[in-house]
DNA sequence: CTGAAAGCGCTTACAG
DNA sequence: CTGAAAGCGCTTACAG
């Protein structure tokens, strides 16, 4: 049906071997022999059969992707249009494996990325205590873990610079005379919230402020909870004039529970949030938040990988990539 | 490295071709021997490599993606995971084919696709004047059009049901006593867009209301445009008392232009979305809108595709997904 | 019911 | 500089 390496070779008059070697860059075919079989190739939209490539162990290059949330993440959008830019100029292609689900005990994941011939794997959305990595780490499958540290064998990653996005809206929120500042916290299994904890601590020692354990707020990023964390620090008799939250979308939540308490933003309390995205700046007040660049953690992550597939000696990459302060207006001064 | 048939047929101490034929599933081979390779395959952890499948003239269980907006368009999200289910339980897995672009004559999708051995296309974002689709339908690689009414050779399409959708939307407004209903288009060249326009048309006919082409305001689905067309609108001197909107994105702007103008929604003026994205129940006040069923459309799209990839002889699919009315807070009755 | 052999489309030593 | 041949891991007639 379609043509095949063959096909261009008979048209070219020269053997297939020949096809190859040119396809492949080798140095050693003869100018005028490589121009006519370019030719050829070009004329006859020649384009290599990639499983017969990848079966005699030439590179298949695709790499796999592998998410707890699924491709819906809201987040990962983001982090996807910063991968097809790096995948694009590196000429991978992204296959998802969409029948692995982490409850099949019989399945594995390594596995079917073997039989995919898959070159390397990006890992979103995972917590250690998720799962073992083990298996992965020990196939040597080079592998890109976002937001969170693993680093061993072939395996490096990717992340914000979660500790001091916070420690600068702590001291933003400083600059504002506030003293009494709330921290809304993320899953705590959850690496980033671990690091946006550190960044909230080291934020507050920076400034003398002694640290009080009430002013934290458990949660887990969602609306909902960051509405229950808020009222949890609204009850308080000494309450904070101020709040970091480590999502948007719990921020969001916080707000309403201050309104509904019969407060204001920013009046009465100011809060911060984590991500900007999109709805940060469609709320009343609209949400000052510290923005991941997503879309560059995507684009790296992809680079990253590359490097780790081509470099087989290469050491596993960790990266930490810069936030920066979106002020709008859901912050003002303390209240004397 | 890697298990492969030949190990286990040593280790099963039978010949490669029982082994791939317990694997495939004939019937032809005895009872025990089946069980004993099964045994080894489960222990051994063996999955086929599906380069060599492919190669052999088997299904490679891949479907590709084709998209003009890239992976992170924000509507194709909830597709995705819709698709991710009905992948799932037919067996895909989803190969994004990122070294396409269109502005690159010198590539072809098609080659793409058939040097991946894709069984078939999932093609959304694309409108008919952005391309030719030719050399797709002439592969007679099974395609499935979402939001572009393709239906030709082995492609078929599905989309929601955009014509009775805003029907219904003109005769909720009507049963609040609307006369004077206008239209913010989106993309005139769309296939959405066109069948909106016929679903306005056709609401107001029933009711007996003249068409009025100065209620129809051009956009592009965006805020921006919303806006811009809402601001045409109010500055006729017989405004209408109530539009529907191509998109929440639009309605979302068109209710800035009206706050802009000093008026107030839905008291002077009632707004209909389209689409349903979160941010519409986060706006105030809140957005009425049109759902789209996209989680449905994604899983649809994949299961129709599986029939016309198993089913060689399997006309293509046309598949009109409904719609729901979400009722919120922006329409409210007509001022007499 | 089972297995030996050919072949899918490529690449890579190897010989010339 | 070029090409014949072996082989990647599988499947599928075919013979037994």
């Amino acid at each position: 049906m379609a043509t095949n390496i063959r096909d261009v070779a008979k048209a070219a008059g020269v053997s297939v071997a020949t096809v190859s070697k040119v396809l492949n860059g080798y140095t050693t075919v003869n100018q005028k022999t490589k121009e006519k079989v370019l030719r050829f190739v070009k004329e006859m939209q020649f384009q290599p059969n990639s499983a017969a490539r990848s079966l005699v162990g030439r590179r298949s290059m695709t790499i796999g992707i592998f998410l707890t949330t699924g491709l819906s993440h809201p987040f990962f959008t983001e982090i996807l249009s910063g991968m097809e830019e790096a995948l694009k100029e590196n000429g991978y292609d992204l296959i998802y494996l969409a029948q692995f689900s982490w409850d099949n005990k019989e399945y594995s994941f390594v596995r079917h990325c073997q039989s995919r011939n898959v070159e390397g794997v990006v890992v979103f959305g995972f917590q250690h205590e998720d799962m073992s990595f083990e298996e992965l780490i020990e196939s040597n499958i080079p592998t890109l873990f976002i937001d969170l540290d693993v680093k061993e064998g072939r395996a490096g990653y990717i992340s914000s610079d979660n500790e001091e996005a916070v420690e600068r809206a702590i001291g933003y929120l400083i600059g504002l005379n506030h003293r009494k500042i709330g921290f809304l916290s993320g899953d705590k299994a959850s690496y980033v919230t671990r690091h946006r904890f550190d960044g909230y601590r080291k934020g507050l020692a920076e400034a003398g402020i002694t640290y009080r354990e009430d002013y934290v707020a458990p949660g887990d990023f969602s609306r909902e909870m960051g509405y229950q964390g808020m009222q949890k620090l609204l009850a308080l008799s000494d309450r904070p004039t101020s709040v970091v939250c480590c999502s948007d979308m719990s921020a969001i939540g916080a707000m309403e529970a201050i309104r509904d308490a019969g407060l204001s933003v920013p009046e009465d309390i100011s809060v911060i949030g984590f991500d900007d995205i999109e709805m940060a700046s469609f709320v009343r007040p609209a949400l000052t938040t510290v923005r991941q660049n997503m879309k560059h953690i995507g684009r790296k992550s992809i680079e990253l990988l590359d490097r780790l597939i081509v470099d087989k000696e290469l050491a596993p990459p960790e990266a930490i990539v810069p936030t920066e302060l979106v002020v709008r207006d859901s912050c003002g001064p303390a209240k004397a």
